[in-house]
DNA sequence: CCTTATTGATTTATTAATGAGTCAAATTGA
DNA sequence: TCAATTTGACTCATTAATAAATCAATAAGG
């Protein structure tokens, strides 16, 4: 059990990087929100002459995890891109702080009034 | 070494939950675009009859995933939240797919223009 | 032109997110 | 009312995200 292993012969040259299979699959329309939030928080970050250093110090993540953001990584956690983009300036739903939290104090009330469950009937197919 | 160790003398009730340590700070700002984010969803959910169950499966991800999208939980992936509000309708930036890649493409061209780097000043301090 | 800073792209160790499963409670619709 | 279903809230094992560090390449500005 100790002959040659698959990894000793490569089958490919170690120049081509081998696309590796993505962790999650995402639909492109998704991958190009991201990108497109990436890009303007990039737009934002030149436009206040902030370094990726600066951004990422001031939203307490790391560098490498703004530049992923940047690049539209899917990965990111939510929780870090909205961060990024709040404090370069890049609106979320194009309100700014004051309007979404009157926003989100109506859509509270909306959902409370909006059924708790939703039953499928058994013969019914709403595929679309 | 093996005297009654700290564990077995809780300081709370079992039935008083602790809150835990957040996993990575938030701002309340990006913490209140989250939630907003989860109640359209779930909104958006219900408009369709659509079960957790369900909507997870067509998002590819688990129905426990779904719940804290819902929540508006900072640690969820990006494009697992991108993902979910696609299929079930609730617009990114407010603009359907076409214009969406319209929009990529007029930024990245504006991107192509601007510097590659940005240096700050030694002496200035640009805080705001 | 030349120094200095910024960026992009890696790797690796650590930490956190995710999927899967279970269970009780709540809700629905008949 | 009542059975069936959905939901919420956990746990745990696995997988992936993140931070930190390094290095080469590029760009800025004196």
């Amino acid at each position: 059990m100790d002959g040659p292993r698959l990894a000793d012969h490569p089958i490919h040259p170690r120049h081509i990087t081998m696309a590796k299979p993505v962790a999650r699959p995402c639909s492109q329309y998704s991958l190009d929100a991201l990108l497109l939030l990436g890009q303007l928080v990039r737009e934002a970050r030149l436009a206040r002459a902030l370094t990726t250093t600066d951004l990422a110090a001031r939203a307490g993540i790391s560098r490498s995890l703004l530049q992923r953001i940047e690049r539209g990584d899917p990965g990111c956690s939510i929780g870090a891109v909205f961060e990024v983009a709040a404090i370069c300036g890049v609106p979320l739903f194009e309100s700014d702080a004051r309007l979404l939290s009157q926003q989100l104090g109506r859509q509270m009330e909306k959902m409370a009034l909006l059924p708790k469950a939703i039953r499928t009937s058994p013969g019914v197919n709403d595929d679309f």
